[in-house]
DNA sequence: TTAGGGTTAG
C-alpha cells in the first residue's frame, strides 16, 4: 500500500471514530453562507447522503446562522419525521427573522407531530406571539408553560415579561415579573424596556434604580433601555448620572449603547456631549452616523449636519432612508434650500433610491419654511394620490401659517380632514386656520363638529427638571403647592418683559377651542408656568431645559425671547419638532419651527 | 447533542 493512500485510510478512522465523515466535514467548512451550503447540500445529493439526519440538522443549523429562512424551511420539509432540535431550531428562525405567524404555524405542526415542546419552542413561539402583540394566544401559551413545567426557566420567564410589555399589558408583565424569585438581567431589561416602549420613562428609571439597590449588576442592555428613556424624558441631569453609571461599570460600550446614548444627549438638549460620545467611538455605522446627524438636525445645526453627511459618504458608509430623512429635516430647519434639493436629487440619482413619504414631507417643510410656498404647493401637487398622506397636509399647513396665506391654509386644512377625519389636531388646526383668516363664524362650527363627534384636542405639558425631580405644568395648571408663588412670578416677569418690549400676540389670533382655554391662553401656558418655575428654582447662570410635548405656541416663542433677555438667561426647549436655544432675546430657530 | 430571552437612528 502506498503511503498515502494509508494516511487517508487513516484519516477516515479517525473521523469515523469521532463520528465526522467527509461530508459531514464538507457542511461544516461550508460556513454560515447560503452559496457554499447549498453546494455542499447538492453534494449530499450526489453521494446519496441527503436522508442523514445528522447531515440535514447540521446543514439546517449552518443555514439559520446565514439567515436564509426559505432554504432553512426547505431543508427542514426535506426531513421525514423533524425531531425536537429541528422544529425548534425552524421556530426560532422563523420567530428571530421576523416571520412570526410562520412560527406559531410550524408550533402548531410540532404539536400535532406529537412532538413535545421544551423551553426552547416556548421562549421563540412566545416571542413571535410578541412580535404580533397577539395577547390571548400569548396567554395561551403562558399557561402551556406551567402544565409542561417550563415556567421556572429564566430564559421563558424573560420572553413572557417582554411579550406582555409589547402587548400593552404592563400591569401583567409587572405582575409575571414581580413573582419572579430571581429575574434575570434579561427580565429587568424586559420590564425596563417595556415601560420605556410605552412611554412610561419614569417608572423605566424607577425600576432601574431598584436595580442597582438590588445590586443586580446591568448591561449594556440595561443602560440602552434606560438612556432611550432619559431621550424621552429630555432630563440633562438623569441622563447625565446615567452615563456616569455606563462609565463606572467598566462596561464596552458597543456600537448600540453609543448610539443610545447620542441620541440620549441629543434629545435631552446637549448635542455637544453627543458628538464627544460619538467621536469616541472606533466605528461607527450608519444607525450611528444618521443617529448623529439627526442630533445636529434637531437643534438647527444644518451646517454641522451636512459635514458629518459628507464625512459619513466619505468614509465609505452608505446612508440609508433614515439618514435622508435626517439629513432633508436638518436642511428644511436649517434653511438650507440648495443643498436640501441636491441631497433628495442625489437620493435618486447616486443611490438609487426611491423617496418615501417622509422624504416628500421634509422636502414641502423645507421650501414651506423658507416661504417658497409656491414651490412647496407645486412639489404638493406633483404627488401621487397615495402620496398624499396627513403629514404632507400638515407641513403645507404650518408653512402657511408661518407665512400667513389663510386661504390657501384653509383648503390645506380641508384636505387633512378630508384624509384623516378622526384626528382632533386636524380640526384645530382648520379652526385655527379660519381664526386668522378672520371668519370666525367657521371657528365655532368647527368647535361644535367636535363636540358632535367626541374629539377632545390633545392636552399640553411641559416637564421641568429641577434638583432631579421632574415638575409637570399644563395650561392654567393649580396643582403645584406653591401655585401662588408661581403665578405671581410669572405675572411680574411678564410685566417685566412689557417693559422691554414684548407685546402679547394679539386676542384674535389665539383661539383655543373652549372658553376657559382663552381665559388662561395667554400667560399661563404650560411653556410659561414651567420657566417661572425654573427661574423661581434655579440659580442665576443655571440653563433651563424644558420639554414641551406639543409644537411651542407663537405667543410663548416670543415671550420667552424676552424672558432670555430680562433675567439673563439661556432657557432651552425641546418641543414635538425640534430644540428652541433662547439666548440673549433670540431663538437659534431663527423663528421659523 | 446541537440552540435561547432583552437593546441603536426618522
Amino acid at each position: 500500500m502506498e503511503g498515502k493512500e494509508r494516511e487517508e485510510k487513516v484519516d477516515v478512522k479517525v473521523r469515523e471514530r469521532k463520528g465526522k465523515s467527509a461530508e459531514y466535514e464538507a457542511v461544516v467548512r461550508a460556513g454560515p453562507h447560503l452559496r457554499p451550503l447549498q453546494q455542499a447540500h447538492a453534494h449530499l445529493v450526489v453521494t446519496g447522503c441527503h436522508r442523514s439526519r445528522a447531515l440535514l440538522t447540521k446543514l439546517l443549523t449552518l443555514s439559520c446562522a446565514a439567515a436564509s429562512i426559505s432554504y432553512t424551511r426547505r431543508i427542514f420539509l426535506s426531513v421525514s419525521d423533524p425531531d425536537s432540535f429541528l422544529f425548534n431550531s425552524l421556530i426560532r428562525a422563523s420567530s428571530k427573522f421576523r416571520f412570526p405567524l410562520d412560527a406559531l404555524f410550524f408550533y402548531r405542526r410540532m404539536l400535532l407531530s406529537r412532538v413535545s415542546p421544551s423551553s426552547y419552542t416556548f421562549t421563540s413561539v412566545i416571542k413571535a406571539c410578541a412580535d404580533l402583540s397577539a395577547l390571548r394566544l400569548g396567554a395561551l401559551l403562558h399557561s402551556q408553560v406551567f402544565v409542561s413545567g417550563y415556567a421556572s426557566d429564566s430564559f421563558v420567564q424573560a420572553a413572557l415579561v417582554a411579550f406582555y410589555a409589547k402587548s400593552s399589558a404592563l400591569n401583567v408583565a409587572r405582575k409575571v415579573f414581580d413573582k419572579l424569585p430571581q429575574p434575570s438581567v434579561v427580565a429587568w431589561n424586559s420590564m425596563i424596556s417595556g415601560y420605556e416602549q410605552n412611554g412610561l420613562a419614569n417608572e423605566a428609571v424607577v425600576l432601574f434604580r431598584k436595580m442597582l439597590e438590588l445590586g443586580v449588576e446591568p448591561d449594556s442592555a440595561t443602560f440602552v433601555c434606560v438612556s432611550s428613556a432619559c431621550s424621552q424624558l429630555g432630563s440633562l441631569d438623569l441622563g447625565c448620572w446615567v452615563h456616569d453609571c455606563v462609565v463606572r461599570s467598566g462596561i464596552r460600550v458597543n456600537v448600540v449603547l453609543a448610539t443610545s446614548l447620542i441620541n440620549m444627549f441629543s434629545r435631552c438638549g446637549d448635542v455637544k456631549r453627543a458628538r464627544v460620545v460619538f467621536d469616541s467611538m472606533n466605528e461607527g455605522s450608519v444607525v450611528s452616523w444618521t443617529a448623529m446627524i439627526s442630533g445636529y438636525g434637531m437643534h438647527g445645526y444644518g451646517v454641522q449636519a451636512m459635514e458629518l453627511f459628507h464625512r459619513m459618504k466619505a468614509c465609505g458608509i452608505v446612508p440609508n432612508i433614515v439618514t435622508f430623512v435626517a439629513v432633508l429635516s436638518a436642511c428644511a430647519h436649517a434653511g438650507l434650500i440648495d443643498e436640501g434639493r441636491s441631497v433628495f436629487a442625489s437620493m435618486k440619482h447616486e443611490y438609487g433610491m426611491v423617496p418615501g413619504v417622509e422624504h416628500h414631507v421634509c422636502m414641502v417643510d423645507m421650501f414651506g419654511r423658507a416661504g417658497l410656498l409656491s414651490e412647496a404647493y407645486q412639489f404638493v401637487k406633483e404627488l401621487g394620490p397615495k402620496e398624499l398622506v396627513p403629514a404632507i397636509w400638515t407641513a403645507m399647513l404650518g408653512a402657511c401659517k408661518m407665512h400667513k396665506n389663510f386661504d390657501l391654509g384653509v383648503k390645506v386644512a380641508e384636505n387633512l380632514i378630508s384624509v384623516e377625519p378622526e384626528n382632533p389636531g386636524h380640526y384645530v388646526l382648520l379652526s385655527n386656520m379660519y381664526a386668522l383668516a378672520g371668519r370666525m363664524d367657521r371657528v365655532e362650527s368647527i368647535r361644535n363638529v367636535m363636540i358632535q363627534r367626541g374629539l377632545k384636542k390633545q392636552v399640553g405639558y411641559s416637564t421641568i427638571a429641577v434638583n432631579n425631580k421632574t415638575f409637570l405644568f399644563s395650561m392654567g395648571d393649580k396643582s403645584h403647592p406653591e401655585t401662588n408663588e408661581i403665578y405671581y412670578y410669572l405675572d411680574e416677569l411678564m410685566w417685566r418683559c412689557k417693559e422691554a418690549g414684548y407685546s402679547p400676540v394679539p386676542e384674535s389670533v389665539m383661539h383655543e377651542l373652549e372658553e376657559e382655554e382663552r381665559e388662561y391662553a395667554l400667560r399661563y401656558h404650560s411653556e410659561k408656568l414651567a420657566v417661572a418655575f425654573g427661574l423661581m428654582k434655579t440659580r442665576h447662570g443655571v440653563i433651563l431645559r424644558i420639554v414641551k410635548n406639543l409644537r411651542i405656541c407663537e405667543d410663548c416663542h416670543s415671550a420667552i425671547k424676552f424672558i432670555s433677555i430680562v433675567t439673563n438667561r439661556e432657557i432651552i426647549i425641546r418641543d414635538k419638532l425640534r430644540f428652541h436655544h433662547f439666548r440673549e432675546g433670540s431663538c437659534s430657530c431663527l423663528d421659523y419651527w
